[in-house]
DNA sequence: GCCAACGTTGGC
DNA sequence: GCCAACGTTGGC
């Protein structure tokens, strides 16, 4: 079985959010489409941030804790990790107490230009193509809020999208 | 709301 | 450094 870092490095990201507390819908209409993906407070997840991600990298954006769950959107990496400031505000719902100026210990990056999809494509329907029966998302127990993808299980997600469009044309 | 699976914490 | 207890995630 494919191990984490067996992905690596990796051009391509499955980013997490639960979408009553961020959307897809959300990064669209925000000013310039970015958002900076702060909040994450989970080791494996922040240095996959740190260490790996570069700007231009994709992102497939999935909605988490909602009906159906699936990939909302396509975006991008716009800024590499920067300190995430919301670990040293005692009034965020991020605050982390042990995070100093000097080390503040949790990193996001930026993501933007995103592009949607014509539906969400489903947690359900994922599981039903065979090709990405190895997808890290698909694998038990596997609750990473950040994740490497690899390029042929992008290329055929985006095919699932691509198909999706040619099927409305008729 | 349940709960499996995993991550984190802290006593030792 | 071990590991039990606890907390969190997130699909179902």
């Amino acid at each position: 079985m494919k191990l984490l870092a067996d992905y690596l490095p990796a051009r391509v990201w499955l980013m997490k959010t639960e979408p009553h507390v961020f959307s897809f819908s959300d990064l669209l209409k925000r000013p310039k489409q970015i958002e900076k993906w702060d909040g994450v407070r989970n080791y494996q997840a922040r240095n996959l941030m740190r260490d790996h991600m570069q700007i231009g990298d994709s992102v497939l954006f999935y909605h988490s804790s909602v009906e159906p769950p699936g990939i909302a959107g396509l975006a991008k990496i716009v800024q590499k990790a920067e300190p995430d400031l919301t670990a040293l505000n005692p009034k965020s719902e991020y605050f982390d107490e042990k995070a100093t100026a000097e080390n503040p210990r949790w990193v996001a990056v930026t993501v933007g230009q995103p592009e949607p999809l014509l539906r969400m494509i489903t947690l359900a329907e994922l599981r039903l193509v065979p090709e990405l029966s190895e997808m890290l998302l698909l694998r038990r127990g596997q609750r990473l809020s950040i994740m490497p993808v690899s390029e042929q299980e992008f290329a055929n997600i985006l095919k699932i999208a691509q198909s999706q469009s040619l099927s409305r044309k008729k």
